[in-house]
DNA sequence: AGCACGTTTCGGCGGCCGCCGAAACGTCCC
DNA sequence: GGGACGTTTCGGCGGCCGCCGAAACGTGCT
């Protein structure tokens, strides 16, 4: 399926063959461009964008955007959905997303951002903000730290669910899928605070329950997040997160 | 220390602020390039390269390749040591190697290789090579396959090792090391077969043992690896792997 | 000392690619 | 139907970057 989308690309025609190696180059260069990478990281936040938003997100022309998503959608990274005379697009699936992070993570930090607005949305990225669908930032980590502390998750031998894990999760109403080969909890290194925070089927269930509780809410509509007032009880409480998180994660 | 690398590269002073998001597009297009994403590839052995032999493999000018390794260096993606007149060249860490890894498994399929011993190597590669640290290939993916069936590796909710997959490799040798927060097991899609692979601790210590105990060979003095007699007998006996993919892999 | 060899630096060439503006297309709304 | 708007296609421009060869440097070997 990837491999199709490939042949769009690609000029010579890649055969089904076996034992041909994967090119590693080709991948890389469709994030190798620094409009196309903002794109990536802006569709990180799991909702479908409009070409047009992107567009102006990265400061572009329409055009320019256009053609740097035909590539993209080409190349299987992103999925499209047209509808009327929007293009709708977003990342192509979850392994898409948790290669973009883990780039991310591997990634020279970039110049810092230029005007008020700006720096504003840099620091409440940095605060609190959902990695397609966990959470990261400084509060993603200080969650991390706080299940670690009360014995939730264990860490040796890799990151696992503990029992009581398990039953304190069920205590919040958060609810886990039904057994699947996504693993249960998988660490992700944050690159704002370099530190590792909960990914994998336990992140996404917790993110999305405190989202769906009005624990969190997104003011921007964008990544960020923000912690509520009864949010910051039940984290505080259930959870032991530190209060001074809680409190620049808030207001 | 990543971060002062990089800021050989980056023009403009990167600053040590906080909330700087990361600049995915400089990572990428360090592996945007045929030639340096070849050296990444054949480093992908875990051995160390002087810079001349991966000028020959890439097939490009001493100068040329010399270039590129500043670049990957003053990255923090490879790690280099000066010993006399030679340059040895090596991926930075087990990190990098798994970043290089994931990119592999999501990247296309290339052209099929041209030439009989291109041929020749590609097949051999399919059939059986290391990944870094783990075994690949047909041989990696069919012994991941035999240790699920023996019940070592429990897949449900994420890879994992059970109580009966520890006694088992002891019975071969396999040491596992000391507790640490690398992932015991981990699963890794291969990119010649399309289905997971044995990585983590487990898969670490699986393959070492093998080439340790003579199990399996590097004919090529590459990533190639092939099934000794004596593996052979080990492979199928202790962990049940199938003959045809063991003979396929030996000879 | 002298030579061989691996590596590096520097110019310069060539090609690729991202950018925009203009124009056209299709959809939605009045 | 007509106008507004989001998107796309196409030329053309400009810049970046990967390549090589020549020359220089340093090391090891005889």
């Amino acid at each position: 399926m990837l491999r199709l989308a490939w042949s769009v690309l690609t000029t010579t025609q890649p055969t089904t063959g076996e034992g041909t190696e994967p090119d590693l180059a080709a991948l890389a260069s469709l994030l190798a461009d620094r409009t196309r990478a903002s794109f990536c990281t802006a569709l990180l936040d799991g909702r479908a964008w409009t070409a047009g938003e992107l567009a102006r997100h990265a400061g572009v022309a329409p055009s320019t955007a256009s053609e740097h998503l035909t590539a993209l959608v080409g190349a299987g990274l992103l999925a499209e959905v047209r509808q009327g005379r929007h293009r709708y697009v977003r990342l192509a699936s979850r392994e898409t997303a948790e290669l973009i992070e883990a780039m991310s993570a591997a990634a020279p930090k970039a110049a810092p951002p230029r005007g008020l607005t700006a720096v504003h949305r840099s620091n409440a990225l940095a605060r609190g903000r959902t990695c397609y669908d966990h959470l990261a930032g400084a509060l993603g980590v200080a969650v991390a730290e706080a299940v670690t502390e009360r014995g939730w998750i264990d860490w040796e031998d890799g990151p696992s669910l503990t029992a009581g894990g398990r039953t304190g999760l069920a205590g919040l109403g958060v609810e886990l899928p039904a057994r699947t080969r996504r693993p249960l909890v998988r660490s992700c290194l944050d690159w704002t605070e370099r530190r590792p925070h909960v990914a994998g089927a336990v992140g996404a269930a917790l993110c999305s329950r405190a989202l769906e509780a009005g624990w969190l809410v997104r003011p921007g509509g964008g990544r960020a997040v923000r912690v509520t007032a009864e949010g910051r009880a039940v984290l505080a409480g259930a959870l032991g997160v530190p209060d001074g998180v809680l409190e620049s994660a808030g207001a």
